[in-house]
DNA sequence: TACATAAGTTGTAATTCGCAACTGTTTCTT
DNA sequence: AAGAAACAGTTGCGAATTACAACTTATGTA
């Protein structure tokens, strides 16, 4: 496997990156005591603080009944707020209730930490190389859609 | 958010990353007409020649009765072919069935395109850094495992 | 005003998955 | 060498996840 071209060590690279950051997220709903979509559903919302159910789902990769049944388990737990959106009243505006908030938090600092250490284990000068062949990387990777 | 810290940004990559390559690995499966985890068991199965259900179960993070089952599939609509260990008959060695030959090569055969054309469409001056980076960085990550 | 379009929800059904129990095989212990 | 323990894999079963389609409500447009 040594001799491989280029593009053959940018795919292994992306094989084993996948992996590991597979078993990252399904760790880190678990430990939180969520499924992965329902950590994802969060994490989107914290981070845009108002979201749609349209755009999660564009955004997740799911079907829309799907992401709205995940927003039914959320409210119902306190992690989420549905709103009506007053200017278009067919959306519903989602925002982090108290439990979903304290979630965020939660899985924002773990994931902090995480990438703080990762980035410590890389040595010194080779951090800025690292950090900017992920940036240019995930730039260029393209949504190819199958027809 | 662009005056985030290092490790946030190396975060960011990797959120940005995760999800295209999501896009992609369900786009492969699709296009193949098979499932996500029927797309991984013939990549595995290909790559490693001769594999073992618990060795996929590991390698999948799946539990061996969804890979057994996943392995009848595949076995049934002649993708896989199963043989008892000599060695060990507690084994089940997998290995390719014309059409999982089929499918294997197809997938690698679009991988392989993808990545090439990725490649490419990044400044010929920066290839080494992001090919580099992304081998550092995917050594780096850790398999933390929650308690 | 009527029609088309869009966001979201709900009915329904298929699929996927994991746990637990079980079979058959090998290895360890005494 | 016999029995116990450990291991690979399969199967029973139930729960959870998901998508498609039909529907409701709201908005825009002819």
């Amino acid at each position: 496997m040594s001799f491989t071209n280029p593009s053959q060590r940018l795919r292994e690279s992306t094989r084993l990156l996948t992996r590991k950051l597979g078993f990252l997220e399904i760790d880190e709903a678990v430990c939180c005591g969520v499924t992965l979509t329902q950590c994802h559903v969060i994490v989107e919302t914290g981070r845009k603080q108002k979201i749609s159910v349209n755009e999660l789902a564009e955004l997740l990769n799911l079907d829309k009944s799907t992401v709205s049944r995940t927003v039914d388990q959320l409210v119902n737990n306190g992690s989420l707020i549905r709103e009506a959106d007053p200017d278009d009243r067919r959306y519903v505006m989602l925002r982090l209730d108290l439990k979903g908030e304290e979630l965020f938090k939660n899985i924002e600092q773990r994931m902090d930490i995480y990438f703080t250490e990762t980035l410590e284990s890389i040595p010194e000068e080779k951090r800025k190389q690292v950090i900017e062949g992920l940036e240019i990387f995930s730039e260029m990777l393209k949504n190819i859609k199958c027809i």
